[in-house]
DNA sequence: TTTGTATATCAGCAATCAATAATATAGTTG
DNA sequence: CAACTATATTATTGATTGCTGATATACAAA
């Protein structure tokens, strides 16, 4: 099946795009409120470069969305769908290690 | 938080191991039911070398269980989350090809 | 033990991608 | 326009990783 395979391709592209600690990071940081990008460089402590880079490039993948306001750039989520699947897996790794106490919800709450 | 930055790192982990179309496609023929490797290599069509390392870093992550049966091994789903997710997502991705109508569970199903 | 089948591993190559530093663009204010 | 702030882009480098062919291991049967 050729369509299948093109299923398969834009799901894992979908993943990659969660698969890196520094988006999961950002997003974790904007998942509540828009945030503009100094916030988040600010929350995360990254450099500039890599926040612009890393949200420009979950802004194209349809993750996010983003809004000018006077010389800042507010980006929001666009797909709450995405965040919730983040917090289905940090919820399970949380709970298997062994700091966490059970029921808490550590990341993208 | 340093225990937050552990748990976008293992969540990154398996976002990742979903991040490649050909582990998708294993993950497809395996779905449903246990299957050998060799199974696997006849429906996917894919080298036996590339369906044994996909098949072991999967399992290495947890994602899959195995058995041995004589010469043959089999493998399974070990945490049917996973397969939710890619599902969820194929959902969202096939609703938006031109080519699939609406309510159609194309992969993953 | 020898042969055959099933699966795993290894080495080499090519492609991808994240981090960083430097530079460029866009908007605001004076 | 000049200076300043906010954000984006580019080039480079290093590391990771998928694919492939070749080889190795494990089990079964004769």
């Amino acid at each position: 099946m050729q369509e299948l395979n093109a299923v398969f391709e834009s799901t894992a592209r979908y993943f990659s795009v969660l698969g890196e600690p520094t988006r999961l990071k950002i997003l974790h940081v904007i998942c509540q409120e828009e945030k503009c990008v100094n916030d988040i460089i600010r929350a995360t402590g990254l450099l500039q470069a890599n926040v612009s880079r890393h949200l420009g490039l979950m802004y194209q993948a349809g993750l996010l969305s983003r809004r000018r306001e006077g010389t800042q750039i507010f980006y929001q989520v666009a797909e709450p769908l995405f965040v919730e699947l983040c917090r289905s897996i940090s919820v399970q790794v949380a709970s298997r290690m062994p700091a966490s106490k059970a029921g808490e919800l550590p990341a993208f709450g």
